[in-house]
DNA sequence: GTGTGTGCAAATCTTTTGCATTTTC
DNA sequence: GAAAATGCAAAAGATTTGCACACAC
């Protein structure tokens, strides 16, 4: 976690950005897990939300943080240089959300795929929309 | 194209709502391909916006549509019973979006995974970021 | 001290809602 | 003719912007 910080800290200061404590904060909610815009400033009461929305669009530029469709609403979340790489199982019907821990076959096929069609792949999100056990056996 | 008009006109009578011009609309111009909201709305002209936003939602719970993320926007695009199932490769630096035919292997992986997971799974959508050819060669 | 970043308030853009009128069946 | 859907205008919500002040370096 504090790993995570300094290593976040050093980043900004590396690209030329100032360290301040709105974006050391933002950076903290940001791992609780992924969030709504809406959820970061209820988060984040000492933060203006043009500040908030300011730095989410500086985090996504450094590429600290990817955008990710969840259902009908979209949220945001480290991107993969600050936690391990996966993917989404979203219920349908509780909202429940499942992390997938990436699978090496699932991501070669990826590459492979991309690499077929003359593309370069960067980055991916894959989200997957079902039944949650639970809500299965209702 | 005026076979899935035609279902799509049966879909909506079978569940109870009417066939208007502006429901018949919107799905034509949902078939030009995937499109964000404001897109539509001009592409719309006869329609008010309320209209737009009101039949997207109720597309939506038929199922007719879905949500995809592209970069930092979202687009609505027909969903799989419309056409042939498809992930999207969309370009980073300029923004062209190539379609990916879905691959048995791929889509095969995913089921099993989420089903390891306990999860049924019902929908799912892929959408990786990178470089296009064009751009890769700059 | 200098320039970047923040907070505040206003402006803008997006989405939703209420209600009278029109359309579909 | 009855119920559902639309259009319009207004309201609510989300995001962006301008500018004076504060903070990080």
């Amino acid at each position: 976690m504090q790993r995570e910080t300094d290593f976040f800290h050093a980043l900004l200061k590396r690209q030329g950005h100032f360290a301040t404590k709105p974006r050391l904060r933002l950076f903290k909610a940001l791992q609780t897990g992924a969030s709504s815009v809406k959820e970061l400033v209820k988060k984040l009461p000492k933060d203006d939300q043009a500040t908030v929305y300011r730095n989410l669009k500086l985090f996504e530029g450094l590429g600290v943080i990817r955008k990710l469709q969840m259902g009908w609403h979209s949220k945001f979340e480290l991107s993969d240089i600050f936690q391990h790489h996966h993917h989404h199982l979203t219920c349908s019907k509780c909202g429940r959300v499942i992390i997938l821990r990436a699978n090496p076959m699932l991501e070669e096929i990826i590459s492979r795929l991309s690499v077929k069609n003359g593309f370069q792949p960067l980055d991916h999100q894959l989200e997957i929309r079902g039944l949650c056990r639970q809500c299965q056996s209702l």
